[in-house]
DNA sequence: CAGGATCCGCTCTGATACTG
DNA sequence: CAGTATCAGAGCGGATCCTG
């Protein structure tokens, strides 16, 4: 599951990444970032590396700090996406699952090359910042 | 380029996944996320997939629609994170080169895939869309 | 050319309170 | 348990004007 690439490869890939990055379905990917790009979306999906099914108050505890107005707000939209798929149990107490579909486990997938890239770069990227606080600290 | 993986694929990859998903760097996660998770960041990223070294002038054409004020604060965003590196040339006009650093290109490179998969399944995530529509739109 | 500064509407978020 | 409703504040994002 070692999917990150060297240097070589990047260069190698790199006429590849360009078509992609010219398909112009620009409002398509506004569209996609406007949903799994914001604040929370890219965590909840990340619950579902746990379980399978996830009930709301499930999801609620293993996101950390994530309201559970946002937690609403964030599955519908993941449901009008196509991405998650809700069944509601006439029980009482109320029992909702939520699942991803075929479509976000795909996109789980997709997303998960960046987590172990920023698992492997944790100490580059706080550096980088460290040392950019410091340099305009001194000016 | 083609990275996409199988349903037995992800299957197989999966508890590498969730190591992955539970290594709790959520606060970097999160500040890495704040770039994905901004309206822009991604696509000014996207845009070094055409040219090394990127001129402010430039990088505004290239990403549609982005106003002045928020490619620079993205830029400033981005090269606090040690993303961007940013030249600046003493000439009349005055002359600015922005570059990925790279760990920044190492990010666009993370992120590839997904853009990749978006291509592939545009259909697929515009479908969802319009069939959850419709079945709203009955009740 | 590459922005800095300012004004302003709007959306996104979080806390809190309430419901079936 | 799994939400909905409401409200207030912070920040986003655009337009405009200005500078070295």
């Amino acid at each position: 599951m070692e999917r990150l690439m060297t240097d070589a490869e990047i260069t190698a890939a790199w006429s590849d990444i360009c078509k992609v990055l010219n398909k112009d379905q620009d409002e398509l990917k506004g569209d996609i970032l406007s949903h799994i790009g914001n604040k929370w979306s890219l965590f909840v999906i990340h619950a579902w590396g746990i379980d399978g099914k996830m009930r709301f108050s499930n999801l609620e505890s293993h996101v950390n700090g994530i309201s559970q107005r946002m937690l609403t707000k964030c599955l519908r939209e993941l449901e009008r996406d196509g991405l998650v798929s809700r069944a509601v149990y006439a029980e009482v107490p109320p029992k909702v699952e939520y699942e991803l579909t075929s479509l976000g486990r795909g996109l789980l997938v997709q997303v998960t090359p960046l987590w172990f890239w920023i698992a492997k770069h944790a100490d580059e990227l706080k550096n980088a910042r460290e040392e950019y606080a410091k340099s305009r600290g001194m000016q």
